[in-house]
DNA sequence: TGATAATATGAGCGATAGCTCGTGTTCTAA
DNA sequence: TTAGAACACGAGCTATCGCTCATATTATCA
């Protein structure tokens, strides 16, 4: 059978100091896609910044898209782990209360690496194996639309795919927005007031 | 001083013919980036493609970014010139009518060149010339907020920085998302039901 | 301790990119 | 008609990129 490009590790690191190395790999990726942009990381670059041999990265990743592949999904782990206590807990509460969270959680998980988000944003094509990368976007919509099922006696009668298209998609682009383009709205003093008005929003929408 | 990377066409095109080369140009470059994505767009592909020298290219264009600043300037042109019309009709009208109209022309303007659209947003890295591209949508900004000043009876006691940061983004999110990632909410049948939503999203939001 | 597996190294290959420049062609206008 | 300007051409230079492979070093365990 034809076998695709790979984009996934090529070996498993066994002993402890080929651990260290993948792991600078990584590290260096991340700090280089944030300095420097994307396309100053090429592999032999990337390969210095971490202080490992250009023959050592290619032990470990076959080629510079598997590198931002693992960037990527380190930081979609982090931000989905915000995503998911927030919706944890909102399951439990009143609507009102428990939108207010999501909200919250949205905001904080962009707040987390700003940097690396603005880069994965707006320069790392959209391109091979990246294409999927709006998978872990699927998880935040299987969450989100559990949580409306779990609520349905608080909100009008919605379709439930369309209105998690539509809360999902708001809630994003106004934390992206504003993590992108308006850091003021961000300031610790203003950043309820997003929060406040976001809610608004989809709160307005969902009864 | 220091002359920074030129990002503007080198040189007017004076005759017939030479005006003639650089809308080839730029329609072989949109072209490229459609059917082949953005990396795949070499300048001499692009030359090739069009039928015309790689000398010829650089007479008119000193680099590969000129190109797509090119393509991308004649798109948020046709974009605009949607936006701008809904704006001015909806001005006379009532706040519920207006809105449905603006919400009407995202989604018509996004659905003016979907592939295109698609590849800029997902391929095209915002770097260098390419940062201040989020620029058409400031005009976007402007028109919105006049757009609200001039419905201040029918809306609550707004923020109208804030509230334009909002809809504006929320419009563009929902629309923009639709293009990418859900045709069928885009099918005819269909496209309807997202406008009644993004509408009465908004409405919610402003009254 | 020695054999073998795991890991690390980096010179350098082939490919392709962006772009220049010397030259040829066509237009303009006095 | 003709000189000079505008335009078109494309071979090929330089730089850089992704990546391989022959070799050296370190860890493991029988």
């Amino acid at each position: 059978m034809a076998t695709r490009p790979l984009t996934k590790p090529r070996k498993q690191a066994a002993q402890e100091r080929s651990r260290v190395t993948v792991d600078a790999l990584i590290e260096a990726t991340a700090r280089i896609l944030i300095r420097d942009g994307f396309d100053k990381a090429s592999t032999n670059r990337i390969a210095g910044e971490a202080g490992v041999s250009i023959g050592s990265l290619y032990q470990y990743y076959p080629n510079k898209e598997a590198l931002v592949v693992a960037v990527i999904e380190r930081h979609n782990r982090d931000l989905m782990a915000v995503a998911r206590a927030a919706l944890t807990k909102a399951a439990a509460e009143p609507l009102e209360v428990g939108v207010r969270r999501l909200v919250a959680a949205a905001i904080a998980a962009h707040r987390l690496d700003p940097n690396l988000h603005r880069v994965l944003a707006e320069q790392v094509p959209r391109t091979g194996a990246l294409e999927g990368v709006e998978a872990f976007n699927q998880e935040n919509y299987r969450l989100f639309h559990a949580y409306l099922e779990g609520h349905r006696e608080e909100v009008r009668d919605l379709d439930l795919d369309l209105a998690t298209f539509v809360c999902v998609n708001t809630i994003e682009a106004l934390t992206h927005a504003a993590v992108l383009h308006r850091p003021d709205i961000l300031s610790d003093q203003a950043v309820g007031t997003l929060g406040d008005e976001a809610s608004r929003l989809v709160l307005g929408y969902l009864r």
